[in-house]
DNA sequence: ATCTCTGGCGAGTAGA
DNA sequence: TCTACTCGCCAG
């Protein structure tokens, strides 16, 4: 028979003791299918020191469990070793598991490699396949109980294509009973469960506190809908691992994965990983903490009203500590039944906006959706670099390398203050280009003795890089840099509304983080092709051509009023006539210096603050550019964050500081009458790490240790939020969670059985004066004045 | 188990 | 009161 689909997963099974390669897999028809491949062996490679026979790593063996193992085989295979040819030893066992032991037997006789790749991925790099795209396949029909169609094969084609497999996404969302603050599992049932598929969306309901019905309807929901992709958000640190302890509780199998098995959870840690087998499980709070940025307090509702998914102000919210509450009360429990609606429709929702560029990173790096959706960046261009070197015959090297630091950009002393006319300019791809440009590659690095064939000597550390052959970075930069620009060039012919306009787009974007992220990874100490020479000779040559490029600029007649690390902000005389000296000046740069230099914008007026990279500025198009300051922070409340972008605002297109200076006066009067709600006061902060390991005391901390002793979720990753009370002790002893409090009014905070009072002094001299100072200090304005008497300025005289 | 990098700002703590 | 240091977040 003949198979033709999408390949979604890649894993294995055992069988007679031996490994059964499962590839997991949807044909054009969206139905599922499972295709084993039995005849793929496990091995991994020695690079032995010297001259080890053959024989030597034959007869290698250890006993597990009195069971004796020992290599299937072993051959001589000729691979490179960071671009040298050499011959090595690659040996096969008869099981995946059986590598561990073997590997640390083979370690006496040399250097073990790629004996830590996954099995699954194994066969992905080997067979050249390509998750989320295309699968031939040819072979006998079998029965399996978990697919509508089996078979057995051993040779499958990957090909490219350009649609979109018919998915079948499931979102889910869950509601825990929780009248002490924070649910735990032992005690508090699951109350509601709801989800969302493609064709309804429904609620299943706990009756009397028991959620064991309810987690048999949503086991057999999932088997009945079969889905595809299930997506939650934050599941895999909250949902399944909850879900999984209730199902235990009540001795109930959690049957979810598609061969009927159950969830698998990665051990332990910080950031928890759940596995489901042949369902693709996708955490989307874990894609948009890595791939969405725009947005600071990364929460279901914020990020679903970011995206444009499910306004706020559409939808109900419930505050977390309440769910008891409104569970409990039958008038209220329709608007929690909403409220867990709303949830599971923004996910669903979420899921729609954000997968398109999973699957893409999932077609790019050869690494299944699941996993490439968990991944870190640099594992990601790991995962891509693993895929490639398999056809160059490099071997995988093994992980890691001391931590040292090096140098990175340079930033140039900003001329503090208002200016107009001016334009920013930067280089394109810049360390990608000076990668390139220099080969610079983990396998190109020129050793002491052999510099007569290599680059010139990078600036200031002094590394050069063989001129030939091609390193095996620069190859793949090259390649990746090609393809963007054809993408490039074929969008701009495209109508944007075009479905394949859309899918082209995300490829382009795709491979410019790729491209992106390659210097960083250089320089990464736990990376397989961690080469800190090649970082610091990238960020080197950075810092040189920048300031070239300034000298350049100076010789030009242009004023540089700022710059970091791959751009310059410029301004000439008194305006006239920028535009065509910057068309000259980047003429110049582009002619003398091995790098692209493209406009960013034109600026009618920017102010730089006297820090660097802090700095506002008004575009020629009239959109307001704000980078570094407060506005753009997520641990300043919101109303110093909106009366400095007021400030901004009015200095920039009104170009009059007394009226700014009005706004900040009434915004500080606002916070001593008690009439700014409290949302617009509270603080967020990372809880970074455990509260035992800070070293001092900080606010977020002691407010997240209050939230704690009141049973309030305060975990490790989590935003604490706080606002500051009048009282004795540091800032730190008056900080106290937002959420235990039930009512604000006049300035008074409200629990259950204490009043606290707001520390207004606290947001007017630490959050208000700073932020409006930080814009308005340069107009002369000072603490005092802002907070009490009124006086008049113009812009005039500060230019 | 986790992890792309360095440069930089500014608030607050802690100790002298 | 001064300074060194911790901490979190942002620019590129």
């Amino acid at each position: 028979m003949k198979f033709r689909g999408w390949l979604l997963d890649v894993d294995y099974i055992v069988e007679n003791d031996r490994p059964v390669i499962r590839m997991w897999c949807l044909d054009d028809e969206g139905r599922s299918a499972v295709i084993f491949d039995p005849t793929f062996e496990p091995y991994f490679y020695v690079v032995p020191y010297g001259d080890v026979p053959i024989a030597s790593i034959e007869n290698i063996s250890d006993v597990v469990g009195g069971e004796v193992l020992k290599p299937v085989r072993v051959d001589v295979v000729d691979r490179k070793n960071f671009g040298d040819p050499i011959k090595c030893y690659r040996i096969f066992t008869r099981l995946p598991r059986d590598v561990p032991y073997l590997r640390e037997q083979a370690a006496k006789f040399g250097d073990v490699r790629e004996a830590d790749i996954l099995f699954g991925v194994r066969y992905i790099i080997d067979r050249r396949l390509i998750p989320m795209g295309g699968i031939e396949a040819e072979g006998e029909p079998v029965e399996v109980e978990y697919a509508g169609t089996g078979m057995i094969c051993n040779r499958p084609k990957a090909f490219a294509r350009e649609d979109e497999p018919g998915l079948k996404i499931m979102a889910f969302d869950c509601e825990m009973y929780n009248p002490h603050g924070m649910p735990g599992a032992k005690t508090d049932p699951i109350v509601l469960i709801s989800v969302k598929t493609g064709l309804e969306q429904r609620v299943f309901e706990a009756k009397d506190n028991d959620d064991r019905d309810i987690l048999k309807e949503f086991i057999r929901y999932i088997q009945d809908y079969d889905p595809d992709v299930i997506v939650g958000y934050n599941q895999d640190s909250f949902d399944w691992p909850y879900i999984q302890d209730r199902a235990k509780h009540h001795k109930i199998k959690l049957s979810v994965s598609r061969d009927g098995s159950t969830p698998i959870s990665g051990r332990g840690g910080i950031q928890k990983k759940v596995k489901l087998i042949g369902r693709l499980n996708v955490d989307l709070y874990q894609v948009a903490a890595r791939d969405v940025d725009g947005i600071k307090i990364k929460t279901l509702d914020n990020m679903a009203d970011f995206l444009g998914v499910m306004k706020k102000e559409d939808r109900v919210n419930i505050p977390g500590a309440q769910i008891a509450a409104y569970w409990t009360d039958p008038a209220k429990r329709p608007t929690l039944i909403q409220y867990s609606m709303d949830d599971v429709i923004s996910t669903y929702g979420l899921a729609k906006e954000l997968l398109p560029l999973q699957y893409e990173f999932a077609r790019m790096v050869h690494e299944p959706l699941d996993n490439v959706s968990k991944m870190g960046r640099g594992r990601q261009v790991e995962a891509y670099l693993a895929y490639i070197a398999y056809e160059h015959g490099e071997l995988i090297p093994s992980k890691g390398g001391s931590v040292e630091t090096y140098a990175g950009g340079f930033v140039f002393e900003p001329v503090k203050g208002l200016h107009k006319s001016v334009a920013s300019l930067d280089f394109s791809a810049m360390y990608p280009s000076i990668m390139i440009n220099y080969n610079i590659s983990p396998d190109t690095v020129c050793l002491p003795g052999e510099e007569k064939d290599c680059s010139a000597p990078a600036p200031e550390v002094g590394y050069r890089f063989r001129k030939a052959p091609e390193g095996f970075f620069t190859t793949i930069l090259k390649g990746l840099v090609h393809h963007r620009i054809a993408l490039k060039k074929k969008l701009a012919t495209m109508d944007r509304k075009d479905r394949e306009y859309r899918f082209l787009d995300i490829r382009q974007k795709t491979i410019k983080i790729l491209t992106n992220a390659f210097y960083g990874y250089t320089g990464w100490a736990a990376a397989r092709w961690y080469r800190r020479e090649c970082a610091e000779a990238t960020s080197a040559w950075g810092r040189f051509f920048i300031k070239k490029a300034n000298d350049i600029a100076i010789e030009m007649g242009l004023e540089v009023l700022y710059g970091d690390t791959d751009s310059l902000f410029v301004k000439y005389m008194d305006g006239k006539g920028l535009r065509e000296k910057v068309r000259e000046f980047i003429d110049r740069v582009k002619k003398e210096l091995p790098l692209d230099m493209d406009v960013d914008n034109y600026y009618r007026i920017i102010f730089f603050t006297e820090s660097k990279k802090r700095y506002a500025g008004l575009t020629e198009k009239g959109e307001i550019v704000v980078r570094g300051l407060e506005v753009r922070r997520g641990d300043w409340c919101g109303l110093a964050k909106e009366l400095q972008s007021e400030v901004i605002r009015i200095i920039l297109e009104e170009e009059n500081p007394g009226k700014a200076a009005k706004y900040a006066k009434d915004t500080i009067r606002r916070v001593r009458e008690g009439t700014v709600p409290l949302g617009e006061l509270v603080i967020h902060k990372t809880l970074t790490k455990s509260v035992t390991r800070y070293e001092s005391a900080q606010a977020h901390v002691r407010a997240a240790e209050k939230a704690m002793e009141l049973d309030m979720a305060s975990e490790v990753g989590n935003k604490i939020s706080y606002v500051i009370v009048r009282g004795p002790g540091i800032l730190s002893d008056r900080a106290y969670p937002a959420e235990m409090f039930n009512k604000f009014k006049d300035g008074r905070l409200y629990t259950k059985d204490r009043t606290y009072e707001l520390d207004s002094d606290y947001y007017i001299d630490k959050q208000l004066i700073p932020t409006a100072m930080r814009i308005l200090g340069y107009f002369g304005y000072t603490e005092d004045e802002l907070k009490g008497r009124s006086v008049q300025g113009t812009l005039e005289a500060f230019f």
